[in-house]
DNA sequence: TTTGACTGTTTACATCTGTAATCAATGAAA
DNA sequence: TTTCATTGATTACAGATGTAAACAGTCAAA
């Protein structure tokens, strides 16, 4: 049950899971690369995302080192598997069908996921 | 750009998909199967889908048919396409070999999966 | 020692969401 | 014709979210 992650707070943790610990500042020179946010509004979402236990804070004389306390991987299985039980039943095999049908699957693509398969079975 | 359809709008979304046009009260009788709400939010839910132009109204003598404007499929094409460009960088193929290696992909769902990009390739 | 730059904390505020309650119009029943 | 039930419209209200501004503590420079 981990902690929900909000649009603009998975932007500030995305930067966090390429490298930790970070002050406030690096974070925010990182976001700003690809967001247009203000230095304040990242140190605002630092905080909810340490007030949820998803970034620890460890301090470092007058300001604090952020780090991820959820990793990435495990995000990414938790909303996926939300986003799949919710729109496809729970199915990952309609999701690929889909995505097929919707053209948004390329000839590599298939490829790629095929060889992937492969591996699996192995 | 389709309209940001919410979850709780989503589920409403469900039902007139399955079938449409319907009154209030029977899109209200649905959803209650799946969701404790009461007649009063599920009409709610209707008329910002109405706002949004998301779901269409008929008039039917003193009540309302409610129809959807925009199809699932669209939908799901969307909302898909949005979530793998943000979290799995626009590539399926990451997402699929993460929901494997969480072992969330069956023996079974692997080979649906295979079978089914063979078909693609066709 | 005063001042200024940094850094975290507190407060703000509009919008979106979930979840209704209340109101007003109206057709149906008594 | 008075009353009740149904239905859409309006209003409500708390919590989450996006996006900060203002404040306060403190180290460093002057």
């Amino acid at each position: 049950m981990t902690e929900r992650i909000s649009d603009a707070e998975h932007a500030v943790m995305e930067v966090l899971w390429k490298r930790a610990p970070l002050t406030a500042t690096e974070v925010a020179d990182q976001v700003v690369q690809q967001k247009d946010w203000s230095l304040q509004t990242v140190k605002t979402l630092l905080s909810r995302l340490a007030a949820k236990a998803v970034v620890g804070t460890e301090r470092d004389g007058r300001r604090f080192l952020y780090s991820p306390l959820v990793e990435r991987d495990a995000y990414l299985t938790g909303v996926s598997r939300n986003f799949v039980d919710r729109l496809f039943g729970g199915k990952v095999m309609p999701l690929v069908a889909h995505l097929a049908e919707a053209d948004e699957l390329s000839a590599d693509d298939i490829r790629e996921i095929e060889e992937l398969l492969r591996e699996l079975k192995r």
